[in-house]
DNA sequence: GGTGGACGGAACGATAGCGTTCCAACGACT
DNA sequence: AGTCGTTGGAACGCTATCGTTCCGTCCACC
């Protein structure tokens, strides 16, 4: 097992002297294993003891750092940087919208957030703590949708009574619902339909 | 603890000589607690022992039935009589879409169903068994959008060439990601709006 | 070179579900 | 009346995780 210099340590933790602190390297394998066996066994199912056999690591040093697995999880989900950030006017409702899906697609793809983000919406009716975690997210998708609107409504491409949430819904849904739920695919030519069909559902949806 | 008469046992069964047949109350009872426990818990924590507790019933007489917590899954699965049955022609597209629509929240609005659901959507890529289970329901949701789609060629409303795969997400998801995922509501402007804005998308679908 | 804290590893008692096996009681059939 | 299979209930040995505690080792800092 590796050691590391004392640059990789965690950061942020003053030392009262001469002593040492929870090693970064360490954190991050747990990190790691939490989400891998996330993905692997569900939430339900998720273990901390194996995610600590698995990241070649002590049961106390992950109990040091996380006193449970709600806990564990909603402080690692904070942490996520996978947000979909706002990439700006695109010229028009259509392009606007192929750009949101590029971006949400490009979240969902990635083989663990595919796992968990379903496990992890079967798992918030029975845990609050996590929906609490992942509030940020759906936040930031809703504010990256609600400047398309603004954005399509400057454009008088849409009605300004446009019912906001049904529309993010519109947008969100059929992408998660193919990639997230049936596990199925979706190249540049189903995003562009995509695009045109909810395009034009929400130049009605006054 | 009641007993039956005989003609509440279960049938199909062929009585060798002056024998007992499986009774049918306690097959029951089994079945409604393994929906409710599924509900409460999620697939993953699911005990076939709590199972046969909370029914009120020994182990005995569970694993007599089936064999393990997916056989079970999938038998139980299979005979659920949900269906979304296709109600015939309503003389619009937009008509047409309320109706199945209307259709799908009445299945999702069930409060185990909208639990068991997401449960069960998460669980599929860890059972294969359980997606044998679903693939009937999958199939008449599938063929019930199909119809629709065929009358709408009929009518002139939509191309031919329409992409029956997106369309039919576009039809489902929006609506299951309301009332399932995010446990939101869906009163009858929201499905008629979602119907009209889910109209024009499919007319620009081709 | 001394010190202090995190480290891996092992063990703890407790809880819980698994799938199986036995039992006495009951009741539908011959 | 007698038979036979299901019933609820209890117990079995096994495995696994929980959260805690202890140990000797390692290493960054002073």
């Amino acid at each position: 097992m590796e050691r590391n210099r004392s640059d990789e340590r965690r950061t942020g933790a003053r030392v009262p002297s001469g002593a040492a602190v929870m090693r970064s390297d360490v954190t991050e394998k747990l990190t790691r294993e939490f989400f891998g066996e996330w993905a692997r066994t569900g939430y339900a199912g998720l273990s901390l003891e194996r995610v600590a056999r698995s990241a070649g690591v002590g049961k106390a040093a992950l109990y040091r750092r996380w006193p449970d697995k709600a806990a564990m999880a909603s402080d690692l989900l904070s942490q996520v940087g996978l947000t979909i950030t706002d990439a700006g006017e695109r010229g028009s409702l259509e392009a606007d919208l192929a750009a949101v899906l590029l971006a949400i697609r490009r979240v969902l793809r990635h083989p663990l957030v595919k796992r968990i983000v379903t496990d992890l919406h079967a798992e918030i009716g029975r845990t609050p703590a996590l929906e609490r975690a992942i509030r940020p997210f759906q936040r930031a998708r809703r504010e990256r949708v609600d400047a398309l609107i603004d954005r399509a409504i400057a454009r008088g491409e849409v009605s300004a009574t446009l019912d906001r949430e049904t529309a993010a819904d519109l947008i969100g849904a059929p992408l998660y619902w193919r990639v997230a739920v049936l596990g199925g695919r979706s190249d540049r030519a189903h995003v562009e339909r995509l695009a045109r069909m909810i395009g034009a559902a929400l130049r009605v949806g006054g």
